[in-house]
RNA sequence: GGGCGCAUAGCUCAGCGGUAGAGCGCUGCUCUUACAAAGCAGAUGUCGGCGGUUCGAAUCCGUCUGUGCCCACCA
């Protein structure tokens, strides 16, 4: 938009009649950045309203799921601060420690290198060059969306205040016991060659393939069935059920492991099900979770056979091999040496995959960070349970309680080298010593740093308290903590939302935020998934420059019911590309038309019905709308403001009021300021949705500076029901007249001769409007009423000479008859009901009474028109 | 193996105890002095199956079928 937009309304603005995104926008955007109203003031006396946005990662682009949270923030944000409130979003990015190195190696490996040529300060530069150079596309896209965020406190978390945040919450959790390091079996990745954490894992059925194998020699022998047949290398014993007894006799002895020159005893176990295979069960401590239970009970030895590329180490044959080449290798050894003795038979499991590259996850015995969650985990459940915290939906608390109160604890260290490296110093006699930021490092010889990193959701976890200045105690932190909502997936419940609750009321004692609204996945138009790594994925930002930001935010608005994935296909947004253009020439129009939103707006009784009527509905329109936002409700909402704006205000009122216009004098005047009134309002209530086409025709209309500022519509408490009825008494003539017309095939726009009685109903005062409507002139002369239609106590009576099909019409009106029959005999069935009389409660007794009064008044007026046709 | 959810118009979804709704699509007529990215009019559903509760059920209960998601130490 150009200057043309800036002048005042009343001298009738030139606006292009198709509207074009592309052209507004951009400097639409720019400006609204530059006049700062998406910075927060601290010390603000206003109440404050603060979202966090969930940091997409550094490696990020722009897909539908940011798209569709970022429109639901943004209209939260955009609302509140209308309303008054020191409104703070919060942009950001997240270091998203093991997918930014797996895509920097990536890089590095199309050059024919890898991370250890360059060593760890070479490689982690040089991710931060990565970042630097690629890393601010998604915030680029999300200002291309109009996303009202607060620039000036833009946060990485690898930036150095965040990393205080780490080195502190670390610190403080260490010194309360709650972060320790040990050995356990932990889900290992032998690509990315790190630990993960349990939700990093996720489990898929694969084919496999059970082995039965026997171990023992003569009367002492033993079949165990196994899918992971290479790690028998490692087996330290035999579990069998306490109970069984077919193997009773075995308990405590030793038996011969085949292949090796070990033998390992059998233990008895109440882990293993007598019902499951043999009832027998191979133990291998160092590379099965269950099994390393197992060995802690019964005192194993823990036998590693592989390495952390998952190559066997065991001395032997097998060496060196693969850890799936060796699962052959040892099948065809045991077999060459009788022991199968059941081939191998197709089985289908589950097995881990690493989250992030897909291998197969190997179970392995590790030395690792683990943060101690269960104080912390019911501190979180807690808070949800005393209602401190809601979630939205309600029904994703169970979720929720499930996993807070069945939380196992967190492993915390990776084996990567981008990312908060643990701030813990190893001594030469094995003096362990946890730094906190401001401390240094302990000197002299033999002191080294862990060499690990920190999970990425360590980092994210801090992310509603450390943005706002955290460990320091910041204005920011005053005024904006506990934040007001989260929107976030139902996907990352578990990974963020429950590691945020459990590190901000550890941390700062309180809620990190006091609404979590859940939202679903993007899906394409069938509900297919549509995720990045999907060929169905499209690219929000092709559609916004085909069809503008707006379109796409509120065709993900108006799908964005609570919790529920968002299905979305490009004729929705075309449709609401539609719609924004709908709202530009309606706009136009009313301007074309001296619609002004200056001076008082008249006394109801200086008012017209139909204006009466419209700000009736726009009140009413008001208070709904405002009671779905609270509600979280962007799907209704989107909804009721679709239809308001396009079928009350663009379809009834403009059209109404557009006889009132064209006469002119002191009614055209109160009718032009009601008209600004209601586009005033309505744009502003559509402004938190489609920022960019609501400012461009609202600054136009009002001549103000931005909507972005306005006040946020309230509810005068203005209604009037006897408006709105006598409107729909209208809009009832009118469609059931043209219904006539069109049925009879007359063309839209063809003039026909009319006499209206409209005496004694409230129709009286609208005969010039409905005329226009109806493209009725005045009866002439030589008037000749060949069809008079009876409707809501009026009569029309058209001089149609001829033009009527009078069997079509009979016809029609036959079938209308025996509907209004049924009906009428369906209502007296009903009131005839003994039953349904003493029970039903009264509102709907009326409203069955209501329904027989209006079949029995259809049955009239039809039968009248029946008569009033022409005979053939 | 446990838990949760969903099955409503051709498609995607609202409705969740009182005569079946929306958007898109579809049919017909129109460039009727803002908009054809539009206007007007219209058609379309035994609300997954079977039982039950109720005066009354798409809506509550049971059950079956189909489908999706979450959790779990399925050797």
């Amino acid at each position: 938009m150009t200057e043309n937009t800036q002048q005042s309304n009343h001298s009738a603005p030139e606006l292009p009649t198709q509207y074009t995104p592309a052209d507004v926008e951009g400097p639409l955007y720019e400006r609204w950045v530059e006049r700062g109203y998406f910075t927060a003031d601290a010390k603000s006396e206003k109440p404050p309203y603060a979202i966090v946005i969930p940091p997409p990662n550094v490696t990020g682009a722009l897909h539908l799921g940011h798209a569709f949270q970022v429109t639901l923030m943004d209209a939260l944000t955009r609302r509140k601060r209308m309303q008054g409130f020191e409104t703070l979003w919060l942009p950001g990015m997240d270091h998203a420690g093991i997918a930014t190195q797996n895509k920097v190696e990536q890089q590095l490996a199309e050059e024919g290198k890898s991370r250890y040529d360059l060593g760890r300060e070479a490689f982690t530069e040089r991710v931060w060059q990565w970042k630097d150079e690629y890393g601010g596309r998604i915030l680029g896209q999300l200002r291309r969306l109009g996303a009202g965020l607060d620039w000036s406190r833009e946060r990485f978390t690898m930036d150095e205040g965040l990393s205080r945040a780490v080195q502190t919450i670390f610190k403080n959790l260490y010194d309360d016991e709650l972060i320790y390091r040990a050995e356990r079996i932990i889900n290992w990745c032998p690509r990315c060659l790190t630990a993960i954490s349990d939700i990093e894992v996720d489990y898929q059925d694969d084919d496999g393939e059970l082995v039965s194998l026997k171990y023992g020699e003569g009367d002492e022998t033993v079949v165990v069935a196994t899918t992971r047949v290479e790690t028998m290398l490692g087996d330290t014993a035999v579990a069998v059920h306490p109970e069984d007894e077919r193997y009773a006799h075995l308990i405590g002895k030793r038996i011969k492991l085949p292949l090796t020159n070990r033998t390992i005893p059998v233990v008895a176990d109440a882990h293993v099900d007598p019902e499951f295979g043999t009832g027998a069960v191979k133990v291998t401590p160092a590379h099965d979770p269950n099994d390393f239970a197992i060995g802690q009970r019964h005192g194993l030895d823990t036998l590693t056979v592989m390495d952390e590329r998952g190559v066997i180490t065991a001395s032997g044959p097998f060496q060196g091999l693969d850890r799936f080449e060796a699962r052959s290798a040892i099948v065809a050894a045991l077999r060459e040496a009788g022991r199968v003795v059941a081939e191998k038979r197709p089985y289908v499991h589950s097995v881990g995959h690493c989250s992030r590259c897909k291998t197969t996850v190997e179970p392995r015995l590790s030395l690792q960070w683990w943060v101690k969650v269960d104080t912390l985990a019911k501190a979180a459940g807690d808070a949800v349970r005393d209602e401190r915290v809601a979630l939205h939906p309600k029904d994703m608390e169970k979720r929720y309680f499930d996993w807070v109160d069945n939380l196992n604890d967190w492993c915390i260290s990776r084996q990567l080298w981008w990312g908060h490296r643990i701030p813990v110093w190893y001594g030469p006699g094995g003096e362990v010593v946890c730094v906190g930021p401001d401390e240094e490092p302990p000197s002299g010889e033999g002191w080294t740093q862990d060499e690990d990193v920190l999970d990425t959701w360590f980092s994210s976890g801090l992310w509603p308290f450390s943005t706002l200045g955290w460990p320091e105690r910041t204005p920011d932190l005053a005024k904006f903590y506990p934040t007001d909502v989260l929107v976030t997936g139902h996907d990352i419940i578990f990974f963020w939302v429950v590691r945020m609750m459990m590190f901000g009321l550890y941390s700062m004692d309180e809620i990190p935020f006091k609404t979590v609204a859940l939202t679903g996945l993007v899906r394409d138009e069938f509900g297919k998934k549509m995720s990045k790594s999907n060929p169905n994925a499209v690219d929000p930002l092709d559609w916004m420059d085909a069809y503008g930001s707006d379109a796409v935010r509120f065709t993900l608005a108006r799908g964005a019911n609570p919790g529920a994935d968002v299905p979305i296909g490009e004729d929705w947004v075309q449709a609401s590309r539609n719609f924004a253009n709908k709202i530009w020439n309606a706009t136009r129009f009313a301007m074309m038309n001296g619609a002004t939103t200056e001076g008082p707006l008249p006394e109801p009784s200086e008012l017209s019905a139909t204006d009466r009527w419209i700000l009736s509905r726009l009140n009413a329109t008001v208070a709904e709308v405002n009671a779905l936002y609270d509600d979280f409700q962007f799907a209704k909402l989107s909804d009721t403001l679709y239809h308001f704006a396009w079928d009350e205000v663009f379809d009834w009122y403009v059209e109404l009021s557009k006889t009132t216009f064209f006469a002119g004098g002191p009614a055209a005047e109160v009718s032009r300021r009601v008209l600004g009134e209601v586009l005033d309002v309505t744009l502003r209530l559509l402004h938190p949705v489609v920022p960019f086409v609501t400012e461009t025709l609202w600054t136009t209309l009002t001549g103000r500076e931005s909507v972005v500022v306005a006040d946020w519509p309230a509810d005068s408490g203005f209604r009037d029901a006897a408006a709105e009825q006598e409107i729909v008494l209208v809009q009832q003539v009118v469609t059931e007249v043209r219904r006539f017309r069109s049925d009879q095939g007359l063309q839209p726009g063809q003039k026909v001769p009319a006499r209206l009685d409209l005496s004694g109903t409230a129709l009286a005062a609208h005969e010039a409007a409905v005329r226009s409507l109806l493209r009725l002139q005045p009866a002439g002369e030589d008037f000749s009423a060949t069809a008079s239609l009876p409707v809501a106590g009026a009569t029309v009576a058209l001089d149609l000479s001829g033009a009527i099909d009078v069997e079509a019409e009979r016809k029609r009106l036959t079938k209308d008859l025996s509907a209004a029959e049924k009906e009428k005999a369906q209502a007296l069935g009903k009131l005839g009901n003994e039953a349904f009389l003493a029970k039903a409660p009264e509102k709907v007794v009326d409203k069955i009474r209501g329904r027989l009064e209006t079949a029995e008044a259809d049955i009239v007026r039809i039968s009248a028109q029946l008569a009033a046709l022409p005979t053939a």
